[in-house]
DNA sequence: CTGAAAGCGCTTACAG
DNA sequence: CTGAAAGCGCTTACAG
């Protein structure tokens, strides 16, 4: 536990003032290149690491972002989608030397709640908003706060906060008209949420397509992301006249506990029915067959939303008011074939 | 964007110093109850909040606890423990007004390097060490730290840390038990790393059982705890001769690439093959059988563990050297069931 | 019970 | 290029 040193100590050992080695550590003009040398040196041999306290009370700012889920514990458990998410975040932001606050909240109102006491403690600079909902009422309350935000989502048209997403129409063309090249007809959807912003541009893309390819129907069920509801709504589906010979899953929690429904059903996938997950992650390869699925690289996706998010705060030279990433690209896999007539 | 309020406008506002202001906030002694009262409303009134960098400058202390994870983003992802831990801790922690920052590393030593960052700053208080090994020489090196720290997992004998943990071999007691009652005699186990501390205590009781049982053969293979290696040793397993008539997967994510395994050699779950899985995440419910499973309350093992590094901080009255939480218990499904003769 | 003051460890104008 | 000083917003002995 070796003494903790201050510039104090360094300006004491280098001979200089306080000033001058805040200058030197900074990288500033104000000390000659031999003394900045001779202050490097004492503070690297002292191990000398500012006290971020400190620092953050002379800038003014926390050098720390953070993020409020409104998730129960079960649910981020899960979904592979956050911790992914949280990763790339995290990578970017230590490389800018910021750190990552997260706190588990239950309501919206405890989330904007712990968005105003964040930024009236100034705990944290920005914050990073999950979840994107139609009609989001957070953006304009957190907008209002004056509190650096981005959008984790979108396109969110005629907000204060930049956002960053990815385009989920365009996937959802492409996983139909896959469908409809196998032979498929009587489709369904095991939809999302319905009220966050990409299960309304899911559900509207394919409605729209399914009307332009001719499909015998296309039946949406909302439901939760839980594989509970997944199950209950794929057994329904599964158990009904006319079923379908595919359905497509807005997750992959939802579509591993569709394809067990399937097989408790004695239902063979591919043949009596296809399966396409959404978010492509370890899960879908977990399962016999393997689950066809809409690829996107959610850590990447992270690292774009934290790098956003410090150019926001100006924390980054470049600021995006928007980014619009890679949309998910189909990757097929043994859940999906022509459908057995 | 509301102005931010200092200790000084309400000073000024209530007529009365910032020590007085600063006494009656903190509910310590030093000012009158009419006072206090007073201040407090006036607080109230303005939505004044403290600045955290001030505070911490002040008292020396970060209010806020740190973990460093060493894993990839996609271990992170897929395994719900993480997610479920966190939460837990994250709770117990907000509830105690205490920040918790999240770094993910890649090496051990960046993980050290994070530590001594982070305490040489003050940006945490204390520290959640994961994943303890065998023989972990994180325990002396952040012992050495000085930094305050729990480690999540043990029994870890002769260290300078407090733990917190389960009693891993109990469950593979109850386990091998059940499954000798059940008529198995070929056992295999998927087990995980093997240089985590609770991988080799299930190590040893499983031996110990088993000998003490007579079973036939358990066979024993460690892997990473994904799925792709889990799959590739169950096949294996499957197809060598004198196959197992249960495995027993020391996680969640591997027991249901297991069970796909399964299914994709058209062996018959439970009548060709029991399955059994350790943490019992809603992943063992999404398949079909659900997977019968050793079940812990990892969200609440994670607010014990946040309760005891608030101990050790001094941030909590009572103070716990170590804590031993309720072992895990078994909750038979559809998974398991006599070998088929 | 109350007030004035020093101090936490930095940063940053402002004079020399 | 350098030094002395004030200030960030709190907390906390120390006098009255």
């Amino acid at each position: 536990m070796a003494r903790r040193f201050t510039i104090a100590d360094i300006a004491a050992a280098a001979g200089v003032s306080k000033g001058a080695v805040s200058y030197a550590l900074n990288g500033r003009p104000g000390v000659s290149d031999a003394t900045r040398a001779r202050i490097l040196a004492i503070a690297a041999e002292m191990g000398f690491v500012r006290n971020r306290a400190a620092r953050s009370l002379s800038v003014a700012s926390a050098q720390a972002v953070g993020i409020a889920l409104r998730r129960s514990a079960r649910t981020l458990g899960i979904e592979p989608y956050f911790m992914e998410l949280i990763s790339g975040i995290e990578a970017t932001l230590s490389a800018a030397s910021f750190g990552l606050t997260l706190q588990i909240v239950d309501s919206l109102d405890a989330e904007l709640e712990v968005y105003r006491r964040w930024w009236a403690e100034r705990r944290v600079d920005g914050i990073l908003l999950c979840d994107i909902g139609v009609d989001d009422p957070r953006l304009d309350r957190v907008a209002d706060l004056g509190l650096p935000a981005v959008a984790v989502g979108g396109p969110v048209q005629g907000a204060r906060l930049p956002a960053v997403w990815h385009d989920d129409a365009e996937p959802c063309r492409d996983v139909l008209e896959y469908l409809h090249a196998l032979g498929h007809r009587r489709i369904a959807r095991v939809a999302g949420l319905p009220h966050l912003l990409h299960t309304a541009i899911r559900d509207r893309a394919y409605a729209e397509t399914a009307a332009g390819l001719g499909f015998a129907s296309v039946t949406t069920v909302h439901c939760d992301y839980t594989g509970e509801e997944s199950a209950r709504v794929t057994r329904r589906l599964l158990t009904a006249p006319g079923r379908p010979t595919a359905i497509v899953f807005d997750n992959d929690v939802m579509a591993v506990a569709g394809l067990g429904v399937a097989h408790e059903l004695g239902i063979a996938v591919p043949g009596g029915l296809s399966i396409v997950a959404w978010d492509d992650s370890p899960l879908c390869r977990l399962t016999h067959p393997a689950l066809t699925s809409l690829t996107r690289d959610i850590t990447a996706y992270g690292a774009q939303c934290a790098q956003a998010l410090l150019a926001v705060i100006g924390a980054e030279p470049e600021r995006h008011a928007a980014v619009r990433c890679r949309p998910a690209e189909l990757s097929p896999r043994g859940s999906t074939g022509p459908p057995r007539t």
